[in-house]
DNA sequence: CTTACATATATGAAAATTCATATATACAAA
DNA sequence: TTTGTATATATGAATTTTCATATATGTAAG
């Protein structure tokens, strides 16, 4: 993965939220995403295509659903990087992650 | 520094390189820049004047020279961002850094 | 010292390019 | 058919680049 890459699908802030929340939580799907970012499902869905292309995560259909999970062969330092972030912004992500309302 | 401010700074492959470069060279001038990367000197300067605005560098004007480095107060995580950016890069780093022509 | 000129860098304004979003439509599973 | 998700297209907005010009410093000649 280059790192201009990677940098540019961090520089968009619904795609770095997703990144991050997935950090904090090994596996969500589209509506998870909705009820905590409260944005469009077509928003997030292009976004999480976008970050699928990359190969920053992948996406497995259960059902009606899609479950995301960051890519099992993203390299370390990307982690490290998606780690140092999430640092940065805990009580925002834990504050997402409570309004995590969808019952899928 | 917020995570989606600096990672917009590195979405832009002049910037990220600039600051790639004072990684592994504590301070460089605006024609120095220009030898190693090959671009127009205004798109250099726009460049470092908004990684100036982000507080990312630092600016010090000797004689005709105006001299960049790595921002002093720049957080200890951006700073491992970057270093782990610049050690995936590394012969490329190096290959630029050989073309540092300018004699100012 | 002052004038003239050269060099390094910055900036305003416009053009060009890229990017994000909304809307509408399509598809897949139950 | 309904629900969850994806994609195509058009549009608006932000970002980047370029060109021309401005500013600031240095130097050499008078």
């Amino acid at each position: 993965m280059q790192p201009i890459l990677f940098f540019k699908s961090l520089s968009d802030e619904t795609r770095l939220l997703c990144l991050l929340l997935l950090v904090r939580r090994q596996s969500l799907c589209v509506c998870d995403f909705q009820s905590m970012l409260q944005l469009s499902q077509p928003k997030i869905s292009r976004h999480l295509a976008d970050l699928r292309n990359q190969q920053l995560v992948e996406a497995e259909r259960r059902g009606k659903w899609m479950y995301y999970r960051l890519h099992p062969a993203l390299p370390a330092w990307c982690l490290e990087v998606l780690t140092l972030a999430a640092q940065q912004d805990t009580s925002r992500l834990d504050s997402l992650i409570n309004q995590l309302t969808c019952d899928c």
